[in-house]
DNA sequence: TCCTTTAGTGTATTTTTGACAAAAAATAAT
DNA sequence: ATTATTTTTTGTCAAAAATACACTAAAGGA
């Protein structure tokens, strides 16, 4: 069935998104070796033999970035003939998303440098990084309307002036605050912890958090 | 950077659907060599090493099927190890979407027997592609609420009837003719023909058509 | 002409959205 | 201690959209 000079390789890349300073960040690597070396990439890897897409990302997800745990899900594929300038390498790109508290936890110090860019300051890009991740922004900013979704960026205590803002930035919006907190109250999706966030200036913030089993509602 | 003995072979598939009947269906071939001959699978094949997933797709349903200028558009890639009994074989998957009168014209005889079955009544399915064809409907329908992709599988002429009864089946609704007509017509997507279908028992249906540049709306 | 079949139409009620401004709780400054 | 500043929280009213609901219109066939 193969041809004798049949030479196809995939990859297995991730995006991984987080919010902070209501701000969305991709995390990224540095590239040591050429080609592109120095050129910030997205995590990935090869896909071996005898594993699927998803275990390669796994894999890329634990032993490179030291994170375990966070949702992950299949995006898009890419599969230019010259994206990469030696092989012929066809990209499947996965979505990533955590939030910042969890994220804290699970952060270590390995060997690969690894920043969390905002999506709109990016550094340079090697190979057609750049256009997965722009691609993939469009694509997951769609998908952000949905509650099920959304939740996996927000910790179990964020407030509601910090998801409005973000939101607000994410969509290009202003809703006006009362309406919005009306919105997302009556949604019956989240709860209050009970708690207030401190050490602010101002009146403090309650703390919620999202309700388990949440029924597929889009915000918007 | 690929290891000596890495095998990896990358097939394009794609599952296009159409509406006849009030029904959703896909186009399926038989397949007339082992493995799984005589059941039927997706159209598709392996990508080469010179063209991308979409040349792929697009000389399948040219060459193979007859069809020209249908909406294709990427879906889900598959990855399971053993997907394929002999081979390494990542499957990626593409929708396409065509309309009943524009397949009328498009359609020829091809040495390839095709078929199409309504989605709740398919025949006994090669491979794994009834895992996937199943996991497309689902993706399909999310995105089906949307006008823009909806228009697609609906012809120049069609009847409110006729929409309405598809929508119902596809979303297992029951919504009152009145209110959907209502929503319909405000929508501001949709215009009159000026001409009727003809030849059926009752008074007869108005045709409308889709129209140009329709900007993105959700239909619920 | 009547009967059957399918398409087409309006209104009242409820729910949701959208615009809009003042009070409350904390810290910082005098 | 009082006052000023900052940030969060809260309700009402009007408009728009969604929903429930039943009869008339136009065609073909008996």
């Amino acid at each position: 069935m193969a041809l004798k000079d049949y030479n196809m390789n995939i990859e297995g890349l991730v995006s991984i998104f987080t919010v902070s300073d209501s701000m969305l960040k991709v995390l990224l690597v540095r590239k040591n070796t050429e080609p592109y070396k120095g050129y910030w990439i997205l995590p990935g890897s090869l896909v071996q033999n005898e594993e699927t897409i998803e275990d390669a990302i796994t894999n890329v997800i634990y032993d490179k970035l030291g994170m375990k745990s966070l949702y992950i899900e299949q995006s898009h594929t890419y599969s230019n003939v010259d994206r990469c300038p030696d092989n012929r390498v066809v990209a499947v790109n996965y979505v990533g998303l955590i939030d910042s508290v969890t994220l804290l936890l699970k952060r270590e110090e390995r060997d690969i440098e690894s920043v969390w860019f905002p999506i709109d300051d990016l550094p340079k890009l090697g190979y057609d990084h750049s256009d997965i991740i722009e691609k993939t922004v469009n694509i997951l900013a769609k998908k952000l309307i949905n509650i099920n979704y959304l939740k996996n960026l927000f910790p179990s205590d964020f407030t509601l002036p910090e998801i409005e803002k973000v939101l607000n930035s994410l969509f290009k919006l202003n809703v006006d605050r009362r309406n919005f907190r009306k919105k997302l109250l009556n949604l019956d999706v989240i709860e209050e912890t009970g708690e207030c966030l401190e050490g602010t200036s101002g009146r403090p913030a309650k703390l919620y958090r999202f309700k388990e089993d949440i029924k597929d509602i889009n915000l918007f």
